[in-house]
DNA sequence: TATGCGTGGGC
DNA sequence: TGCCCAAGCAT
C-alpha cells in the first residue's frame, strides 16, 4: 500500500537526496550487489575508495569469481567483516556455475547465496530491477521505529517484526528503487541517531516520536554487556633478508582467511616464547624482544596485542607452504591483512615505539 | 534466539 | 576517553 508516506519521501528526496553515489553509475546487479555487501554495517565514505578499486580489479561476476581468495580479500583489507569478501567470491562463482552468469531478479533466489538476506536482496531488487521490495537496515529502522513510536531494541524479533510490516507497508509500487534510496537518505542525513534534524524532515508531520518530543527513545537501544579482555601473542619474525613471516588464519574466526603475523598461546611465559616459537615454526629463533602491546577493541571483547620480535638464526626450512610464507612488507601489502597488522607493516616503526 | 564478526566515526 | 553505532548475515 503506497501512502503519503512514500509521496512525502520521494518529494523531498527529488531535491535532497543522494544521487551520485558510485554505485548509480553503470549501474547493473553486479555493481549493486558488490555495493550493499559493502554497505552492510559500514558507512557510506568508508565504502567508497573500496568500491572503486574493486570494480577497477573485478569489473563482473566473472572476474570476481576466477580471482584468487588473497586478491578478494586484498581489496577488502582494512573494510573488516571479511566473511562479507569469501561470501562474495563464493556467491560469484555460483551465478556463474549455476546461474550462467545472470543474476537472478527474485528476492527468493539471491536469498540462497550466501551473504545476502533479506534486506539485501530486496536492496539488489530494487536498486537493480526497479522492482517492488522491502529493504529494512539501520537507517530505515531508526525512521521507522521513530515514526511510529515503536519501543525496544530492534534486536528482538517482536520489534524487528513490527519494523519489518512497516517498511512492506511503506514501500510504493511506483518509484520502488527512488523510494530505496529515498528513505536510507533520510535515514542518513536528517533522522540521524543523534540530534535528528526534525525541523527539515518531510515526515514530521506525522511522525509519533517527534510529536512527543521524544525521538531519542528510539529505537530501544541494545542491551549493554561487559566486554570480556583477551590476550595473545603476535610474533615478528625476520629473515636475514629483513623478510617477515606470516600465517594465514583458519578460514572461520576473527579475520578469517586472512594473512598475520603468527599468535602463540597466551598462557606462555615470555620466557617460554622462544621455544614455544621454534616449536610453532620448525626453525630456530634468537631470544625474543618484547615490544610494548596494545589493546584492539572489538564489537564483542578487547584484546591485548602482545608483539614480540624475533630473529631467524639459520636459515629458513618453510618452503612455500600453504601457511606459512616469507614476505616482503611490499610483497604483503597486496595480502588481505587485517588493519592492525598492515599499520604495522606500513608504519615499521610503530613497531618500536608501541 | 543469541552470538560472532571489524573498523572508523561521532560525541 | 570509552562507548555506541553503522546500507546485516551466518550459524
Amino acid at each position: 500500500m503506497s501512502d503519503r508516506f512514500a509521496g512525502k519521501l520521494l518529494a523531498w528526496y527529488d531535491q535532497h537526496g543522494r544521487h551520485d553515489l558510485p554505485w548509480h553509475f553503470d549501474r547493473n546487479a553486479y555493481r549493486v550487489w558488490v555495493s550493499e555487501i559493502m554497505l552492510q554495517q559500514t558507512q557510506v565514505a568508508t565504502v567508497i575508495p573500496y568500491f572503486q578499486a574493486f570494480m577497477e580489479r573485478f569489473p563482473d561476476v566473472q572476474a570476481l569469481a576466477s580471482a584468487p581468495v588473497d586478491d578478494v580479500l586484498g581489496h577488502w583489507s582494512g573494510l573488516g567483516y571479511y566473511a562479507r569478501a569469501r561470501n562474495l567470491q563464493k556467491a560469484a562463482i555460483t551465478i556463474v556455475e549455476d546461474f550462467g552468469g545472470e543474476f537472478p531478479d527474485n528476492p527468493e533466489e539471491l536469498e540462497t547465496l550466501t551473504g545476502i538476506g533479506r534486506s539485501t536482496a530486496a536492496a539488489i531488487v530494487a536498486q537493480a530491477y526497479g522492482k517492488r521490495a522491502a529493504i529494512l537496515d539501520g537507517n530505515v529502522k531508526r525512521v521507522l521505529a521513530r515514526y511510529h513510536a515503536i519501543a525496544g531494541w530492534p534486536g528482538q524479533t517482536a520489534v524487528l517484526n513490527q519494523l519489518w510490516e512497516h517498511a512492506e507497508e511503506h514501500t510504493p509500487e511506483e518509484r520502488p528503487r527512488d523510494y530505496t534510496q529515498a528513505i536510507m537518505d533520510l535515514g542518513a542525513m536528517v533522522c540521524t541517531r543523534t540530534r535528528p534534524d526534525c525541523e527539515s524532515c518531510p515526515l514530521s508531520n506525522g511522525c509519533q516520536a517527534y510529536a512527543r518530543g521524544e525521538t531519542r527513545l528510539y529505537p530501544g537501544s541494545k542491551p549493554k554487556k561487559e566486554k570480556p579482555e583477551k590476550a595473545t601473542w603476535m610474533i615478528i619474525v625476520e629473515d636475514e633478508d629483513g623478510r617477515i613471516l606470516l600465517e594465514r588464519r583458519p578460514p572461520s574466526g576473527i579475520w578469517g582467511g586472512l594473512w598475520s603475523l603468527p599468535e602463540l598461546d597466551p598462557a606462555l611465559g615470555a620466557d617460554e616464547l622462544q621455544e614455544a616459537c621454534e616449536q610453532h615454526l620448525g626453525m630456530s629463533c634468537s631470544e625474543p624482544e618484547l615490544i610494548s602491546g596494545f589493546r584492539h577493541t572489538f564489537s564483542h571483547y578487547h584484546l591485548h596485542i602482545q608483539p614480540a620480535r624475533l630473529a631467524l638464526t639459520q636459515p629458513s626450512k618453510i618452503a612455500d607452504a600453504d601457511q606459512h610464507r616469507w614476505f616482503h612488507r611490499d610483497e604483503a601489502l597486496v595480502l588481505g591483512l587485517p588493519a592492525p597488522i598492515r599499520t604495522l607493516l606500513t608504519q615499521p616503526e610503530q613497531a618500536a615505539l608501541l
